[in-house]
DNA sequence: CCTCCGTTGTGAAACGATTCATCGCACTTG
DNA sequence: CAAGTGCGATGAATCGTTTCACAACGGAGG
């Protein structure tokens, strides 16, 4: 179908191997050559066959990022700062979406491997799948992303999330919360984890127990999650129902302000929120939402560094990179209050 | 580095071609055998080239989705409806982001034709770009996903976006509306100028005149464009000031959204919003948006399913197919008003 | 005992691009 | 004039897998 190297050069009159080099390294082939075999290559609409290349290199021109939600606008901003490195790179991207759900990791994980890529970016389910432990083995770099590395043998690039738990918590302590919620998951992401104790150790500090520290755990991080953990608030009694909430990231904080509007419940006067991500949503909100910000597209551009100075190889040093979040307010949590009930 | 298929045959004391039997049509292959070159495989932890099966095979497992702007959700969720399908026929997604720009857009089809994809599934910046018409005259499948075809030659899955701008002109006039905005982009999708159609009908049919429609070009179709969009309409003399816009998506309807409210202009009585795409966000939003929905995941599954029946060959038949948009009402366009001044 | 047949397994020939040792040729130089 | 030099072009080998014609072998049937 396709138009093969070998018929541009019958069609040029020369060798293969003088094709090549027009391709490869034009300055070692004549001018007048070289123009012959550029018109054969546009006159039958040559298209070099990327995986002839790579068989014969032995390495492909691609990578790889897995995220945990597609739908989620931080794992699109940690993805256009991968796009951008690793096309600047001259490489492919290959984009793909667990959903959080190790099978569907441990599948992505498998094709990427027969692909060849040159190295894999994931925000993983679980700390050590088996997968991702064959993928190293097998030599092929791996960087995690949004998440630290557990040893010193590997690149990552993450964000000190139990300062970032700490700073929604203190902030939430400071305007007066007493009983705070914290609105996490069950899926046991490393990431959420710690958000969660960087929110306890506050609290704790604050009141010296953390019984004032109400913990809800929906199955996923979603808008839908957030609503429902809303909903479940609103149906404590007074007594026992926390003024504020940190969410684990900004798409389920969306939730609950949803459902506290919907509730009737004022927000921020008699329920606080603070988001996680600062996603752009975030302000755009019903009441913007107060958020901890992380350096989404940063991530996914240094994750991207890293990787492609792995996979070039000689005397690469794994990098394990901690950025540092920062809080920003807004409406959500704006309004001081008095002290406990 | 990583095992060959020959590895595996050394290891098992069998022949090359035994090996693959074993990958490809294990019936063929005698139990012991079979069993002991899965124990080679396994030991070695072989894992399969898949650029040496392409290149044998002649055609690859992957498909490209390349979309307009991988930041705004409707085109995550018409990628989660293609990478389902997708993913189910055992292929992988490349997923590019051309951010409406022609030539991002064109380095990456050529990487796509390089790769030999399948397919590719794509909104295009233009009607036929060189390199889209190039990669068709290759025998490479492409739908147009949310843009209907120009002709009967080529499958496209689409929204009869004139009848969504007509929708939310409508419901606007209904509400007494007089003086309408409608706030597209410049770079000339036919998605935007046919709603920019729909609306201009619906008011010419209204008041006679098109006099009563402003439109609004910004750049892009992002919610900083709204923004920018909506501080000009404040900007305006008070006679000439639409009280209510279309926007030509959701992204620009959060955006004016914003900067209305920032600028203490009530929402929606003293202006209202419509927005376009109907993303989850649209009901999160300050004031929830009046958006016009699309089936956006569907968009994606149906695009991809035409595109493998495409790839596969036999009999073939093209479809354009169009979806009907139903305009869904929140709180940015409910208050009546009482006619134009 | 010979032939035929079915079951297993073999090995070489592709697929398309790259690489590299080699060759032809024109020119220079002693 | 012979030998040396350097530029251009050549073509065979190679990457890892699949495919397919064929071989080896054991058993059944005549």
């Amino acid at each position: 179908m396709t138009a093969s190297i070998r018929d541009v050069a019958e069609h040029a009159g020369v060798s293969v191997g003088t094709v090549s080099n027009v391709l490869n390294r034009p300055d070692v082939v004549s001018a007048p050559t070289r123009a012959r075999v550029l018109g054969a290559i546009a006159a039958l609409g040559f298209v070099r066959n990327e995986s002839a290349r790579h068989l014969r290199a032995g390495h492909s021109r691609t990578v790889g990022l897995v995220v945990l939600d597609i739908a989620n606008p931080f794992f699109t901003d940690v993805a256009r700062g991968v796009e951008d490195v690793v096309n600047g790179a001259g490489l492919a991207l290959i984009l793909c979406n667990s959903d959080d759900r190790p099978e569907k990791e441990a599948a992505h994980l498998d094709v990427l491997a027969e692909q060849r890529v040159q190295g894999v970016l994931i925000t993983p389910t679980a700390e050590l799948t088996p997968h991702l432990q064959t993928l190293r083995r097998h030599g092929v770099p791996v960087v995690l992303v949004d998440r630290r590395a557990p040893g010193r043998d590997q690149c990552s690039v993450a964000v000190d999330d139990v300062l970032g738990g700490r700073l929604a918590a203190e902030h939430l302590l400071e305007r007066g919360h007493r009983r705070i919620a914290f609105i996490g998951g069950s899926s046991g992401l490393p990431q959420v984890q710690e958000r969660h104790a960087g929110v306890e150790a506050a609290v704790r500090e604050a009141s010296g127990s953390d019984d004032a520290l109400l913990v809800l755990s929906p199955q996923a991080l979603t808008v839908e999650a957030g609503r429902e953990a809303a909903a479940r608030i609103v149906g404590l009694p007074a007594s026992r129902r926390p003024t504020a909430a940190v969410c684990a990231n900004d798409l389920m904080a969306l939730g609950v302000l949803q459902e506290m509007v919907r509730q009737g419940v004022r927000v921020p006067d008699e329920f606080a929120i603070v988001g996680y991500d600062d996603i752009d949503f975030a302000a755009a909100a019903a009441v913007p939402l107060t958020s901890v910000r992380k350096p989404r597209q940063e991530l996914g551009s240094r994750a991207a560094q890293l990787l492609l100075d792995e996979a070039r190889g000689e005397g690469h040093e794994h990098v394990q990179q901690v950025f540092e979040p920062t809080l920003v307010v807004r409406e959500s949590s704006r309004v001081r209050r008095s002290g406990g009930r």
